[in-house]
DNA sequence: GTGAAAGCGCTAACAC
DNA sequence: GTGTTAGCGCTTTCAC
């Protein structure tokens, strides 16, 4: 049978409160008290009930982390990251995975804020912020992570978008490079769209003509790469930009067993996921985008607590920094390059 | 303010039974009353609350996941199907990440078990089967996952280990190799140790000299298999077989840095996660051992709901096979060789 | 066909 | 320094 607070009380001769106050620190308890109330806790193996806690109390200490996609490694790493940062602030993580689809998504939304977790981490599949909003219980702790909307009601913690695809698309036309081609991921998502636009602007500020076919976009999952890849090259791109670390391996993959040689045949700036193995393997032959995985997690983690603990809080955006790795540093200026 | 269910029956003008029994479909309901009871959910926006239900009930609709490392493609993908299958089902999943460390396991499980979740599936990296016994409460409903103990007292869902080593073994020596290294994962675990000895009784077998020096072991996380390689190489193996998915792409990644061409200058079998990128670029150069993620994340599901659902549900173990795939079928005989 | 009411196990006033 | 006790929101017996 389940051993309760009271059967502690009862054997150790103390009032449930005091057993209560013993365990959670939470008021003067005597030594000689204590004693009794651990031992008995000891002999009779009793565990605090987590769910009766929290009903009581209204806190879950717990988390949740809605991710478009488990098995990218994006996410992966910062789901790891977040699991740490929060496990040493006495939090749990629940994920939930949507598979970038928006009725998965909003699923998840509604069971998770409905008592099941006290802050939500959201990297959203939805374009429609209004949609999202109303799934929000009024008052509910929100964090958005990587993904973000024009309207800015709820903190976001995020990475640039616009510094380095504008980069990469000035340094392939310092190359020589002409028809330069980009992959996107889902066009609804706020990164694609901040990650296109960077491009399209680039590409009238170094004074190439803009081409509308040259933008061509994926899932953001496996499997979306390739088609877009052949349908650049059938253009004659001389150069492509991938804008998430999993299409991109795919489009190695590809040209690799097409027998297209990388910064030869034509060149390709990426978005890479930190210490995969492919970011080993091809970071002398092209332009990598590297995102601040683990930072993004703590700060998602750190984010959420705060307005956790205390609702008020004030909204604001935090914008990580990608580092930006030349695959061939070209003979440098006397200063820093950034 | 919260909206609870009373609030409910008394806009509704009825009881909070009828209430909770309208909404749980419970007990007969006259259309009337149901009307009027959505009609006041509705208008008064009520969602029941998950863990007030949980602590009465003592259910909780939630089953913990332990991995040991999360940004393995081949747990993150079986995290996947776990998932799917429970959220048909009506339940959700928590995930914990143990980094291959045995004091998070320990944490996550006691967390877990103390009234978080109704069923816990356990991929461990425990080797003290008495260690691990201790932290579950007793009639706990545990399904080990993947990696299993001598002991058999929870259910588990592995995949077979020794049938595809052991004919790795074989295709080598019959392809002429004599100098076959293994490399495992950590010593610890089950996997490792049925890997390694198919390994070794396929040797025997073969009539090759046992080469204590050629079994290495990793970490079974990211960045141990090139030490391994190295030392391999350095004893002029002409074969190796690689016993995960994670250290397979690594130990193809460095391969390839090194010069050393698959297939030509070294034979190579693997582990492989299934419609990984790596797969895909090597499939041709190497055997490959794909094992079924995704129904080891179904079948983990069904079995930890099964004894969710009935505590009694007999104990037994579920293997499922790996895929064996040559990288280059030899001229094959008429019958089919599985 | 529906209501009244007793708790589930815990925390936290409030009381002494 | 410790005890008493009122609920948290829901489900479910028992009663009508």
């Amino acid at each position: 049978m389940k051993v309760t607070i009271s059967d502690v009380a009862k054997l150790a001769g103390v009032s449930t409160a005091t057993v209560s106050h013993t365990i959670n620190n939470t008021r003067y308890v005597s030594s000689e008290t204590k004693d009794k109330v651990f031992a008995a806790i000891a002999q009779l193996g009793y565990t605090p009930d987590a769910s009766a806690r929290s009903f009581r109390t209204g806190k879950k200490k717990t988390i949740g982390f809605i991710v478009p996609d488990i098995s990218n490694k994006f996410f992966a790493t910062m789901i790891e990251s977040v699991e740490t940062y929060l496990s040493g602030k006495g939090y749990h993580l629940i994920v939930a995975n949507t598979k970038e689809d928006i009725v998965r998504e909003e699923t998840n939304i509604r069971l998770l804020t409905a008592g099941l977790v006290d802050g939500l981490l959201l990297a959203s599949t939805m374009d429609n912020f209004q949609q999202l909003d109303a799934l929000i219980p009024p008052g509910f702790p929100v964090v958005l992570v990587d993904r973000v909307f024009d309207v800015k009601k709820y903190a976001s913690v995020c990475v640039s978008n616009f510094q380095p695809i504008y980069r990469s698309v000035c340094r392939l036309v310092g190359k020589g490079d002409r028809r330069i081609g980009i992959i996107g991921g889902l066009p609804r998502l706020s990164t694609t769209k901040e990650r296109i636009s960077a491009y399209q602007q680039a590409i009238v500020d170094c004074g190439l003509p803009p081409e509308e076919t040259f933008i061509r976009y994926g899932d953001s999952m496996e499997n979306s790469a390739c088609g877009c890849l052949d349908d650049l090259m059938e253009q004659g791109c001389d150069a492509v930009i991938v804008t998430n670390g999993l299409m991109a391996s795919e489009a190695i993959t590809y040209l690799h067993r097409r027998g297209v040689h990388l910064s030869k045949d034509i060149d390709l700036v990426s978005f890479v996921d930190y210490e995969s193995d492919f970011y080993e393997l091809y970071a002398n032959q092209i332009d990598s985008i590297i995102q601040p995985v683990d930072a993004l997690g703590s700060a998602a983690g750190e984010e959420i607590l705060k307005r956790v603990e205390n609702p008020d809080t004030p909204i604001f955006e935090k914008v990580l920094t990608s580092t930006y790795k030349p695959y061939d540093q070209p003979r440098s200026w006397n200063h820093s390059d950034r």
